[in-house]
RNA sequence: GGGCCAGUAGCUCAGUUGGUUAGAGCAGACGACUCAUAAUCGUUUUGUCGCGGGUUCAAGUCCUGCCUGGCCUACCA
């Protein structure tokens, strides 16, 4: 019977470029679908930015453009490495589309007619100069529990959690200003009221993960214990839906973010003449939704909430994966551990990360570890030693012989792996990826022998053992064929190298049933190429590179500089060298300054240019600065400037500075290390 | 503090409801082959199955205590 299903994976945020930690995920699930598809049923795998939210308005401010121009920009970027590690979705939108909206607008209104909507005064700190409210990770300030100093909103190392109005000299991340205690007017989801409901879908519907049931039964659903309320909105400004009957007020990003999974797939409905209900309140349609452990919650409580109240169906399986560690290590910046798809694609092929991550993906709810020697020898020693060796090394003879038209006698090989197909399916339905490639290995491992034996190469010397050649190519190219179809799921493209080598395209996990008989073989072509350690370690380093620089960057102050100075005074007709040469300027010590009592605007300035050399100047800069802050201070002076005479003596030379006069004056200084009487080139 | 998971050969792991001398792949050693991407094939070394108790005719497998490591502990996308 031909299931219907639908395929979620969560929604990348459109604030940052996706990384190998995001792809397990993806890939994880673009394997399941594909086997899905693979095997017949109908499958429909859906995606799409997640856009709203403070973190964007913010950055979309910084960067001086619209919050729809970074995040389209974004999506684009977010398809493109999705692409380039064949994921393949059947729709990828984005939570800022009218269609969401829509959705949004209809599950908002289910919420207010249960009556699941409070509205609530709350306190929350405030940034004056960015005008905003403060989430907790925006604050950073001193732990009022044991008084360290630049920790985090909510908690602290020491282990106390608490909220950002607690902590101590509080500074916003966004612009550094002290923020101030605001209140607003919040909208909160009461989700106590949905208890019942949730208790037994976590009992009884199968769709969680064992543990995951029991974290959540034994710490939100503990009987003592009330479910919060759930604080669902911002006050504005904020990049999101506003809320349709509290004006100012808009829906919180984890409103719409997984209301996005339906907003997306009305598009894809819309595309493909497809009826919503058909896809999200059919009981005869399977919903999956693939998360990390991170937004459990979300997709655990608030969202089946949800989507019961709103009359959809709840999902039939949520399957929760951990994190990827690298070395053992948590992924990090500074240590280019935290490669971007676009850096790794750069360097490798990318079936051979989805291999990695499939040989190690289980059901459970666990992190994994990308071992770099461990990922090298892997890839190497399975996929090429082993699955691509196997069609190479008869690759050659292949194109004379063919296929035979009769299977030939292998000693069960084939019916063997033909019999272990459902086991191998039973894995990946499973969502256990590690036993399927061990499975898929184990034929692999046995498939070897059998051409060693066979020994084609002294049958090729011999025209005589022509049909014995083409028995052992048929034979070889047939249980190739078996492990390319049961990997097609995890290798697509290998799946297409096999379907273009033999001439037949592997559209069915049936097609590893019978062998594939009677047809010409095309040219042989390299399938895979060995990776080198020395490809990761350039991945590493490459991202190492871009996090300093972004660092760099970071710890610059953001340029936003005035062109009003260029206007008020613009630049000067075009001189040659020469013109310039004629200019000497000197560095030079300030070692006397003093008042000039019946000036105006100048300072009397004695500077030395070194040994004995002294010149006495005028310098027009008595508002700007005292005497004292200038003794012993380098300035770069005009030194060969015709001497003036002046009401209070003779200036012999011209301090340079900038700006309009007055008070804003600022006198060039020069770095460290430069000495009195040197020239200026 | 509480909860969950894991601890099996140098490495990554498999060991179904307890049942014969505990397995695979990789790495190592020796040998073979040359069709193949220094690939492959054969032989082969290595384990107090974290530690201590207990149940049983029989425990890596069940119970219990402990040790070690990891993860989680609601507004962070």
């Amino acid at each position: 019977m031909t299931r219907r299903i639908l395929v979620t994976s969560a929604l990348p945020y459109a604030n940052g470029p996706i990384h190998i930690g995001h792809l397990v995920e993806y890939i994880q699930t673009d394997i399941w679908v594909r086997f899905q598809k693979l095997i017949g049923n109908r499958c429909v795998y859906i995606c799409a930015d997640d856009t709203h939210g403070t973190a964007i308005m913010i950055r979309a401010r910084k960067e001086n453009r619209s919050e729809e121009d970074l995040i389209a920009d974004m999506s684009g970027q977010h398809q493109r490495d999705f692409s380039g590690f064949h994921v393949q979705f059947d729709h990828y939108g984005s939570t800022h589309s009218e269609a969401n909206r829509e959705q949004c607008h209809f599950v908002w209104s289910a919420l207010r007619k249960a009556d699941l909507v409070v509205e609530r005064s709350v306190d929350q700190l405030y940034d004056p100069e960015v005008g905003t409210f403060l989430a907790d990770r925006f604050v950073r300030g001193t732990c009022p529990v044991c008084g360290r100093e630049d920790q985090p909103g909510d908690n602290c190392v020491c282990g106390a959690t608490y909220t950002p109005i607690e902590l101590i000299n509080p500074k916003s991340t966004l612009s550094g200003a002290t923020p101030e205690v605001r209140s607003a007017v919040h909208l909160f989801v009461q989700l106590e009221k949905l208890r019942s409901l949730l208790s037994e879908w976590i009992d009884s519907s199968d769709a969680l993960q064992k543990e995951t049931a029991n974290y959540l039964k034994g710490y939100f659903l503990a009987a003592d214990k009330e479910l919060k309320d759930w604080d669902i909105s911002r006050p504005g400004p904020y990049f999101g839906f506003e809320i349709p009957d509290s004006p100012g007020n808009y829906w919180y990003v984890w409103f719409d973010a997984p209301i996005g999974y339906i907003g997306s797939t009305a598009q894809w409905c819309q595309a493909h003449g497809e009826s919503l209900d058909d896809w999200w309140r059919s009981p005869e349609t399977e919903i999956h939704h693939f998360i990390g452990k991170d937004i459990t919650y979300f997709h655990t409580l608030f969202w089946p909430g949800m989507l019961h109240t709103a009359g959809f169906q709840l999902p039939t399986k949520v399957h929760i994966h951990g994190f990827l560690n690298v070395g053992g290590e948590k992924m990090s910046k500074s240590t280019g551990t935290l490669i971007s798809a676009e850096t790794y694609l750069k360097h490798a092929d990318p079936d051979l990360l989805r291999y990695f991550y499939a040989s190690k993906l289980t059901p459970r709810v666990e992190d994994l570890d990308l071992g770099i020697d461990e990922f090298v020898e892997k890839v190497n020693s399975d996929l090429v030693g082993k699955v691509v060796n196997l069609a190479s090394r008869v690759g050659k003879f292949a194109g004379l012989t063919g296929l035979s038209t009769e299977y030939p006698d292998d000693g069960g090989l084939f019916e063997r792996a033909a019999e272990a197909g459902d086991a191998i399916a039973a894995a990946y339905e499973a969502t256990d990826y590690s036993r399927a490639t061990r499975l898929i290995m184990e034929l692999a491992d046995a498939a070897n022998p059998y051409v060693e034996h066979a020994k084609p190469w002294e049958m090729k010397k011999d025209p005589q053992r022509l049909d014995e050649l083409r028995d052992v190519v048929t034979v070889a190219l047939n249980l190739f064929r078996q492990l390319a179809i049961y990997l097609a799921p995890v290798l697509p493209s290998l799946a297409d190298k096999c379907a273009a080598l033999l001439g037949d395209p592997l559209t069915s996990w049936d097609q590893s049933k019978s062998p594939l008989l009677g047809t010409p073989v095309q040219k042989f072509k390299r399938m895979m190429e060995r990776l080198q350690p020395e490809d990761i370690q350039k991945m590493i380093e490459e991202s190492k590179q871009a996090a300093d620089a972004d660092a760099a960057a970071e710890a610059l102050p953001s340029f936003n500089d005035s062109d009003q100075p260029l206007k008020d005074e613009p630049l000067a007709e075009e001189i040659t060298i020469e013109d310039f040469a004629k200019v000497d300027l000197r560095v030079a010590r300030v070692v006397a300054a003093e008042q000039v009592p019946e000036a105006n605007k100048l300072l009397k300035l004695t500077l030395s240019l070194g040994g004995e050399e002294r010149r006495q100047v005028f310098a027009g800069i008595k508002a700007a600065y005292e005497p004292e802050q200038l003794v012993g201070r380098l300035v770069v002076m005009v030194a060969n400037l015709k001497p003036r005479k002046m009401r209070f003596g003779l200036s012999e030379g011209m301090v340079t500075a900038a700006g309009p006069g007055g008070a804003e004056v600022f006198i060039l200084g020069i770095d460290e290390g430069a000495q009195p009487g040197q020239r200026v080139h």
